[in-house]
DNA sequence: TATTGTTATACTCTATAACTATA
DNA sequence: TATAGTTATAGAGTATAACAATA
């Protein structure tokens, strides 16, 4: 088989096309596609996520989760708040304004994705969205004691 | 639709995935993807690939390829020669040791990726890459005058 | 005038290690 | 002793701009 039918060379083109194409959909928000991942995280969370759980759910390093929040925080888009359970742990949860933007993005970000993946019909998009779902496995371990 | 069911956000995932599987299956041979894919490509040619064609069927910039090609040729892997064609192309051919080094690395790479989409059927897989394929549009147009 | 390869530069992303404060 | 957050650093990937040789 031909090196550009191999499904991980494939797999990279395409992830580069979608997130090249979601910036440029962000970038009027004055966002980058990590960043907002992080926003979109805490508007989905009833009393904020730790950035522990962000990096475990984003598959980043939390040293990398630490540098987004800072962003978002400098963009009065999230707080940080001591967690009531753990002093720890901080809860990163949106600001008002984070919220809207939130919003706002989404709707950009999704209209350019649609359009990103519109050699494909809307059931063929939601095959792929299942198949890579299996692929990645975020089937995140429930976090009892061991 | 939460965020962790985006679209994007699962290729962002899956792409990172298979492209540390394979980086990890390749370190023996001292290669990363991006030298793979150049060493896999040059191979598969029959005359050699001009760094502004690679360029174009990897999706990079030029000057990226010119780094790829450096790093190769280095390593003894690969070789640029003059294009009989136009003095300005130069053709990138694989030496021997580079063919060889690539067979070796396609088996382990390949092994790796198997694995690591091993969530899915072979019929699945067979069906993701054919949506990737569709999504990237590799449809190079033909390089005929305009 | 346009194209191929090249150099240079800057920014983003990824990967580790080590430190602090709490548990 | 282990965990959450943080700082620091280095390397890899991405994106542009500009230049020489050639078409």
């Amino acid at each position: 088989m031909p090196f550009v039918d191999n499904i991980g060379f494939l797999m990279s083109r395409a992830s580069g096309q979608l997130v090249r194409a979601t910036n440029a959909a962000l970038a009027d928000e004055g966002l980058r596609v990590r960043q907002y991942s992080v926003l979109a995280l805490v508007c989905e969370s009833a009393q904020g996520e730790s950035q522990r759980d962000l990096a475990e759910v984003l598959g980043l390093d939390p040293s990398q989760v630490v540098a987004l929040v800072d962003d978002l925080d400098r963009a009065g888009l999230v707080e940080r708040r001591p967690s009531p359970a753990d002093r720890r742990t901080k809860l990163v949860v949106p600001t008002d304004r984070g919220r809207a933007v939130r919003e706002r993005a989404a709707e950009r970000a999704d209209a350019r994705l649609t359009d990103a993946l519109g050699a494909l019909t809307a059931a063929e998009q939601e095959t792929l969205r299942a198949l890579l779902a299996r692929v990645v496995d975020l089937d995140v371990t429930p976090r009892v004691s061991p």
